[in-house]
DNA sequence: CTGAAAGCGCTAACAT
DNA sequence: ATGTTAGCGCTTTCAG
């Protein structure tokens, strides 16, 4: 950014002899009255000069960046980055940028990134499936932050400016498991990595709920759940590699079950894995399923049943949401939406199940 | 960032009845010397008056912003993620941060872009495999941007503050076909989408290389190109369609075949995926292979064997690189790099081949 | 060791 | 319709 003596509104001005403001307003499209001939004139040199605007100066003046702070677990999980690009199309499109913040939801990167994202006076927060965001949010909301929250919220932070929008895991869990129930499965296990995080509480409870609706359950030694949490990097492929660790429990555990339910698309990849590898068919002997729909459940051997949503669309609406917040406040409280809980409802793009090969009817024969 | 009254340095120097200057000196962290007794009180009574410093003030006395645009296709492309997790990991560590910029290769999108990184006075931008970043540079270098392209350029675009990273295609092509050339294989089919970027070129180049170098070819018709190219959103699942799209093609048009190439691991998986389903097996009848090794290669079935590369370290190393550069010119014109070309060599972690089962020798019997 | 003051580039009162 | 000017919050000469 070494700018040796880059143009400002100033040069023009000089240049074509009139005020830096009358130069400042037709360039910043302000709705102040330019005679015609000058408005030209200034586009004119301000193009000829090279001009280009400088947005920190903006900023400080202004008091508002135009960028919003993305914070989500890692951009390296492949549940996000089309969410992300969801985001950034959108952003462009109204004229904001993206802060992206892959917080691994651990305590301390969170607080360092809501830190620094204070001091680059991001315009709002969207944060999505991170359960310390409040933790490390005191600074942020009184010091007049915006913050949407992507959860299953159960018992959320209300405060003006926060916008809780509440994913039902629970419908999504349902979803799965009455797919599985209505193959005619009775006996389920569950895949899970450690269950620190809300929606993955949440998705185990909508399981039991529904296997409990039809007089089933879930016994303990059908959960299964893999010991420590996954962060960082290569996260995706932990999550296939205890798909495939916990299949291997399970076959001990619980080989009665004839249908398997994973964490997500991811997990259930490694769990069909496994599972072939030791001479199992997929769905033949058990039937496996999963969330979220990864790009490659459609290619895999067999193809993955999974309870799906469209990331993209997700990441336009979140971000479409969240701009219209910052130009609510903006514009000095006009009509204000409710902040609080929010339904994902008529915000985000409906959940669907999608059913694939590696679901059928349970096998006949007791064994596998 | 509607910051009511948020404290500053001005309200700290007040209370305590020193400068602003003298707050600032031990705020920034300058090498000015100050009292020690009046730094413990600053530095004291900005955390109670729960001070924030303001990062566009800075940045526009410092002329620095601190953030590294990335321009890359698109963050929604599996090839991207992990790169972009590892700049993250050293940008934060070294205090920086990224603007991120899926621009599609697309030369509209991208110019659009740099002109926002312009505005935004981005201390320099990170770019990787945009044919058409130069077209759209001609503002940014003039007002003296760092950039940092990752490509396989023949014919760089050299000036001063602008590194060309060259990435040796026609290695990992060679290494590719080398692979197959060493099981045995001699008539080989080539998948690619539109080759209208210099590393899909290079690739070819490198085949065709590495079969001429053993008395063989690469014929036309083995060359299966998909029509139009792909962008955006759901890119990943184009690649994989059209991988088994033009394997239907090369099925009619070179069935005498024994192996494939692929453009990389997702498109192989397509490949794969229409192979078996028209009821042939991999690898007794076709061996198929990739690059990039895509997370889901090690799970599928068979195993994709692949070309691989270490994403993260990749993304650390070219923002460390980065980080370094823009450092150095801001210490004024220290020791210099050299600019215009740089080998990707002890740059980037080098290239290795994985041979998992996709890959195998090449059938006896004729017809497949 | 500390303070006063200029100024980074821009916008928005407030004149005119 | 245009110009003058203050100031957003910070750093940094320059003077003391």
């Amino acid at each position: 950014m070494v700018k040796k003596g880059s143009t400002t509104i100033y040069d023009i001005a000089a240049e074509l002899k009139v005020s830096p403001a009358t130069v400042s307003r037709v360039l910043s499209r302000s709705s102040h009255p330019v005679k015609e001939e000058v408005r030209e004139a200034v586009l004119q040199t301000a193009k000829k000069m090279n001009y280009i605007p400088n947005a920190q100066a903006r900023s400080l003046k202004l008091k508002k960046t135009s960028v919003v702070g993305v914070v989500i677990p890692s951009i390296s999980n492949p549940f996000y980055p089309s969410i992300v690009r969801g985001m950034e199309d959108t952003a462009t499109q109204e004229g904001y940028f993206l802060h992206l913040c892959s917080c691994d939801r651990n305590q301390d990167r969170t607080a360092h990134y809501i830190q620094t994202m204070l001091e680059q006076n991001v315009d709002a927060i969207i944060s999505i499936y991170n359960d310390n965001i409040f933790a490390s949010l005191s600074g942020y909301v009184s010091h007049g932050g915006i913050l949407v929250n992507l959860n299953t919220t159960t018992d959320p932070y209300v405060s003006d400016r926060i916008y809780n929008i509440q994913v039902d895991k629970l419908l999504e869990a349902r979803m799965a498991t009455e797919h599985l129930l209505s193959l005619g499965h009775k006996k389920i296990a569950v895949l899970m990595s450690k269950l620190d995080y809300q929606i993955r509480l949440d998705k185990v409870a909508g399981i039991c709920q529904t296997l409990e609706a039809a007089g089933l359950e879930l016994p303990e030694e059908r959960l299964l759940i893999y010991g420590r949490d996954c962060q960082a990097r290569e996260l995706c492929r932990e999550d296939t590699e205890r798909g495939a660790q916990l299949v291997d429990a399970m076959l001990n555990r619980c080989p009665e079950v004839t249908a398997i339910i994973c964490m997500n698309d991811i997990m259930a990849l490694g769990a069909i894995f496994e599972l072939k590898k030791k001479g199992y068919r997929v769905p033949a002997d058990y039937s496996v399923m999963g969330f979220d729909d990864s790009f490659s459940s459609p290619y895999s051997s067999p193809t993955i049943s999974t309870v799906a949503l469209d990331k993209y669309s997700w990441g336009q609406s979140l971000m479409g949401f969240t701009i219209e917040r910052i130009r609510e406040a903006q514009d000095k409280g006009l009509k204000r939406l409710p902040t609080g809980v929010i339904s994902e409802q008529g915000l985000l793009e409906p959940i669907t199940l999608i059913h694939r090969k590696s679901t059928d009817v349970p096998r006949t024969s007791p064994g596998a």
